[in-house]
DNA sequence: GTCTATAGCAGGATAGAC
DNA sequence: GTCTATCCTGCTATAGAC
């Protein structure tokens, strides 16, 4: 949306400041710092917004929130395209729509990594963050996703697997660095595009998606409930 | 393992400094308040550790990777029990052991934030994260799925499932608070079991595991409920 | 709206007595 | 090994000139 930097200090401090905050941490992360990558003065931040905190909670509602809602934009048009749309089409649009289509690749590290922040340690911004976008977006999965399924589905195991779903995709991007670590393999483009194939079939079938293969013993099967 | 406080220094400076680095993160955590929580003198983590990452280090070290430890031996152990466990059985018991078994509620809930932290900012630590638990953990889970699957399986693809299970079990550990305030349901001990089942069951069947139902799309599966 | 200057405090680290 | 006292740096926030 806005890379080259805006013209006017505030907005330069919003940016300068989601980049920061999603790299190192509200803590980690000074307003000196900000406003030096914002090529403004130090005392900007508190003209503008205050105090540290709430240009933290800004960053969320002004920049966070409208991208979010961007993802969900590419989500659903994407899934127009498809005349009837199976389960699979779903998921893949929406694996898609998080890690490859609606945002740049630095946008997605910074959006990600902000949302994992509130979720692991939640500030006064986790409530925007469930509120305005998980929330919505459990909904938008889940009554597209019903419709397929008998009607004496069980709504728990539904929303946990659309948790499920959304933890992949978090995963996988934020944990990168330790995917590629130790499976040698660079985070290239292809190397994503069969990420989202992995999930889109382990979302399907799970591990016996595995190249279509079933599981040998995965044939008798005692649960125990 | 020392849940009173360790009647040495040092000991209780890790142990602390493991709780509030795991709840607050490192830059968020001062020396001072450390050594206050451990009842020593603020001249403490010098002493001992030199400097405050030093001290952050020695927590994976003598902390994190020694519970890691146990929580392999605890996976192991529950297999053993099993006489010819299948994948199921494999899955269940490495959920269990994170996310029921080998811990207190209170060391779970430290050991994984402070992995995550680590996975989302990695800092030196993450060597010691990736070399000594995580690589082993995969070549564990890796080898003993394999021989159920056939020669000609992808690897890659195998690779990709175990951190796909990886990143549910984290995922329902790590963002408790959000699952509960979306579905509405206290995170007690039937909603954890019931939360494990879950992971077990989209393991092997996928989306289509909910309530043992049959795939919609007509890739029919044998279910023994 | 932007800048300089500075108040006021909390941070990590250390020196040296015991 | 432990403690007190202290240094110095860096922090947020603000006051007031322009």
């Amino acid at each position: 949306m806005t890379n080259p930097a805006p013209d006017n200090t505030r907005d330069r401090l919003l940016m300068q400041a989601e980049l920061l905050f999603a790299q190192k941490g509200f803590a980690a992360v000074s307003v000196r710092e900000i406003t030096a990558a914002a090529d403004s003065n130090l005392a900007a931040i508190n003209y503008h917004f205050g105090n540290k905190m709430n240009l933290y909670l800004s960053v969320f509602k002004e920049r966070w929130v409208p991208r979010a809602y961007g993802v969900r934009k590419f989500f659903k048009g994407t899934l127009s395209e498809k005349s009837n749309p199976d389960t699979s089409d779903m998921v893949r649009a929406f694996a898609t729509a998080f890690l490859e289509g609606a945002m740049t690749e630095d946008e997605r590290r910074c959006h990600i990594n902000l949302m994992l922040r509130e979720l692991t340690h939640p500030t006064e911004a986790v409530n925007i963050v469930v509120s305005e976008v998980i929330r919505p977006m459990h909904h938008d999965i889940r009554e597209l996703i019903r419709p397929s399924l008998p009607e004496t589905v069980n709504l728990e195991q539904l929303t946990l697997s659309i948790f499920s779903i959304i933890s992949m995709i978090l995963y996988f991007e934020f944990a990168r660095p330790v995917v590629s670590l130790v499976m040698n393999q660079e985070f290239d483009l292809q190397f994503k595009s069969r990420v989202i194939d992995h999930i889109v079939s382990f979302t399907m079938d799970g591990i016996n998606g595995i190249n279509g293969i079933k599981d040998i013993r995965g044939l008798t099967k005692e649960e125990t409930v």
